[in-house]
DNA sequence: CTGAAAGCGCTTACAG
DNA sequence: CTGAAAGCGCTTACAG
């Protein structure tokens, strides 16, 4: 059933049902009604490529999903950004395509989809440093939103790792453990930068000196954590406390710490970040960082909508705040299970 | 840059230019190289939604994303799955949209997306017995593939759930076990369904009664485990051992076994389903099993992108063989750290 | 082998 | 307040 289908049985041309359908005034009221009657009677819709072609707008949304098919690694938070993402946009009438594909062609899959006119914008939740798409999505003006990582080019939603890992450090420092390791996540992503200045400024603030032999960078993944760890515990004066990057490190760092025969926390304290649903049943269980994804998600779909409406979009930049889940692994709380 | 410019440019009909584009012969050799050169210099790509108005294929597949706002309930396979399946389309040339929606609306949702044309089929990773959005479908004989569940009524792609716990719970019960318990997920899941059965030949085929007592259902969390558990461990004849139908389920077991001061595997042994990326992590470490997400992904985009082009399908289901991965929790075998 | 033309289902100035 | 018409960028019988 069309909009021609719709017009006849009304009586009225095509255009006046366009003017109802998009709720512009300029109709009397009576062929209004009868129009509206029609349309709910047979469940008409306008048909998306109609209208696609017919205003140059696509009504969807592309968020390019970080898979490294050959790696099969996926960060622990997309699960939920994708659905708060896409919740947000199926309200606002705008679809989401899942623009995942394995890394190399990424660029131009994405690129394709972009000037192929099938997405009005772009959501990317994992840009690193020196991002080739980032470059080109910028060089080209087109609507984007970075989720989880800061580059001033364009705007994007994040949350404060720098102030969670400042405070999980002050907290250990609290605890009077003073050679503190930090075994973070890749480098070229801000947010690592970011734990990293929120470790060493609480360092600082307390005068204790920070030993590059303390701290290590590698990917998100546990044997990472343990292949970092393990040499710095064998160290003379080995650090009593850890800050890892992510739970997944931080399982990594469990690992390390075991096979020293080393307790959590009595000898070696230790936190994760992200507060994956497992994390809480490790042994002993982690205090971690809860990140805002779902606020964040639906932030930056709002930002999005702006920039694809052609607003200004005022700020341009989020930073939401995270929240430190204490549980056993630090020695700094109580426990609770649930 | 569209079809008429290069047209223009080579001197012919966009119908040719079209022609060439589709890789339709009646096209001459010289015009054929002319227009392919222009297409590449330029950079011509053709816009989907003419595409699309003109033949009313929208090359986009759909996804139902299984998120329960409410709850915040996520599927731990559905990141590799989504990842699969955004890989897979993609390599086919279709763009895969995610339809996530709050409980409730779902079905609107994406009835709304088949009606308006916006997607050619659609993948359905979270079907239960008694799903309205499903029956829909089925009625309006649109292209579906289910994945993870089976239903006579549609194609689908499933893991052999039965086979794989029939193999567990031999395994425990040649390691000694006479009581096992399973404490499995919701039963509406033709996959519970399918690992009840398993459990309960398995025990069969050693002449040992399957008691209901020492069987509970409920959702894939760690609290529900926890919960169905508690109360076994206190019988007076205990179980030895414990089949979880899930990691998260296995997570809330071991709790439930701590509470009550018992060793695992010593005293109580145990295994999981669906090898988390932490589940090598917990301690102990958790014996489970892992199923070929990505493979079924894969395979069920072959499947709908069949259906879709109006083939037949044969067959029209497909089982894929999962994999018992053998830790410590079970106490029958050997530990592997990464 | 190639072109002219109609059509896909909408929207949107432009008239009236 | 409403209609007729052109246009969005393709595809596809139909001629030639």
């Amino acid at each position: 059933v069309t909009i021609t289908d719709i017009a006849r049985l009304a009586k009225v041309s095509p255009g006046t049902v366009s003017r109802v359908v998009n709720e512009q005034d300029g109709v009397g009221a009576g062929t209004r009604e009868r129009i509206l009657r029609l349309i709910a009677e047979h469940g008409y819709q306008a048909s998306f490529f109609a209208q696609n072609l017919a205003t140059g707008s696509a009504f969807a949304l592309g968020i390019v999903f970080p898979i490294l098919a050959s790696e099969l690694v996926i960060h622990p938070v997309f699960p939920e950004l994708l659905g708060a993402v896409g919740d947000a946009a199926g309200e606002a009438g705008y679809s989401l395509s899942l623009l995942s594909v394995p890394a190399g062609t990424r660029d131009d899959r994405v690129l394709s989809e972009v000037s192929r006119g099938r997405i009005d914008g772009v959501l990317l939740p994992d840009v690193r440093r020196g991002d080739r798409l980032l470059d080109a999505l910028v060089d080209r003006d087109f609507p984007a939103v970075v989720v989880g990582h800061r580059d001033e080019r364009v705007a994007w939603v994040d949350s404060d790792h720098d102030e969670a890992v400042f405070e999980l450090t002050l907290q250990l420092l609290d605890a009077g453990h003073q050679r503190i390791a930090l075994v973070n996540g890749p480098d070229e992503l801000s947010a690592c930068t970011l734990r990293r200045n929120g470790y060493t400024r609480a360092l600082e603030s307390r005068g204790i000196e920070c030993e590059p032999e303390l701290q290590a960078n590698g990917p998100f993944s546990a044997e990472s954590g343990f292949k970092a760890l393990s040499p710095m515990l064998q160290l003379a004066h080995r650090p009593s406390a850890v800050v890892a990057g992510s739970d997944l490190i931080a399982a990594g760092c469990i690992e390390a710490i075991r096979a020293r025969q080393l307790r959590i926390p009595e000898d070696v304290a230790l936190t994760g970040f992200d507060d994956q649903p497992l994390a809480n049943h490790l042994n002993p269980s982690l205090t971690t960082v809860r990140v805002p994804i779902s606020d964040m998600g639906r932030t930056a779909v709002q930002m999005l909508l702006q920039l694809v409406a052609g607003e200004a979009l005022r700020p341009r930049t989020l930073v939401l705040p995270s929240e430190i889940v204490v549980r056993d692994s630090s020695g700094t709380g109580e426990r609770v299970i649930f």
